[in-house]
DNA sequence: ACCTGAACACCGTTCAAGT
DNA sequence: ACCTGAACACCGTTCAAGT
């Protein structure tokens, strides 16, 4: 039995951290906890290591948009939604290879490999959708779409973000036309 | 001008460090200090930063392995100087991955980085030799050899080690025969 | 059943004092 | 020119006391 207290605390707690985290990710413990209005001990017994909460934040993050995609499929065409899902999917890498200093290598290994399967149904799905339209190739992979996103988020140097219009690029080599 | 107790003290540091990242890499500055003899503020003369001293040791240990291959290369057949220098490489790996917790994800990625040239160009130098002698078939790839041997670090679970078994299989398949 | 926050052991790093 | 090691600010984590 969860009390009401203990899930608006978690609730806290994941927001603070999300924000702490968007950028650089060198944010102690105690400050997440100041942030989020409660003490250290709480933040402990929601996470039990830094680690957790890491994870916790970032499969939070991938199961959101893991988790749009059904809906992105009935508000747009599926190459609009691919696109438009693909950045969204960018910017969360952009975010997690920001946490660079602040994460340990073994971390950042085990966030991968929890993150890779789910990411790849979405993305299947995606593209299914856009074979079945007849808007993309169907031979179009999952694995190397991923693998050509991957090297999006480094994209996004001073002013502007190049992003957008590689992945049109890589899009339009994917389409029937 | 360096004065000779000091390039004694950056060499007991290395030692020391040496030793200590062997494993699991989850060991303190000071007490790499303490193990060295000598002061913190000596320790951190010679090396700024805990990162500094962590790609210090492995730039070293790369030096070395690339450095071995001239002379593996008149001691033995090219064949056998490839598997030999092969196994030194993956157990340096498997030492890197060892430090797990304790590097951060971006050094880890310094790392890699700053490794992979050297290594290539070494791999590339076993493999002409071993073409040149007639018994390594003449499109081998070191990109794809490096790729391979990348899988063999974690081939040392309990009891023995089936990285060379699993080494053997790959350069056989590379042979002319 | 859960929360608070002072306290703990330890970390990477610095710097005054020495030779 | 270099070394020592006590000290600093801070870290992740714990736990007695509260409600």
């Amino acid at each position: 039995m969860v009390r009401s207290d203990a899930r608006e605390n978690r609730g806290r707690i994941m927001d603070a951290a999300r924000a702490a985290f968007a950028e650089t990710g060198d944010v102690s413990m105690n400050q997440i906890a100041q942030t989020a209005g409660v003490g250290a001990g709480t933040l402990y017994r929601h996470f039990p290591t830094r680690e957790a909460l890491v994870l916790a934040v970032y499969q939070e993050e991938v199961e959101r948009i893991v988790g749009s995609v059904t809906r992105l499929l009935t508000e747009m065409a599926p190459v609009d939604a691919l696109r438009f899902w693909t950045l969204d999917l960018v910017e969360a890498m952009r975010k997690k290879h920001g946490l660079g200093d602040a994460i340990s290598a073994s971390a950042l290994h085990k966030l991968n490999e929890e993150t890779y399967d789910p990411v790849i149904t979405a993305i299947t799905q995606l593209l299914d959708a856009a074979k079945a339209d007849g808007s993309i190739r169907p031979d179009a992979d999952p694995g190397d779409f991923l693998q050509f996103t991957g090297a999006l988020w480094r994209a996004q140097a001073d002013g502007e973000n190049r992003a957008p219009r590689m992945l049109d690029l890589v899009i339009d080599g994917l389409e029937t036309h």
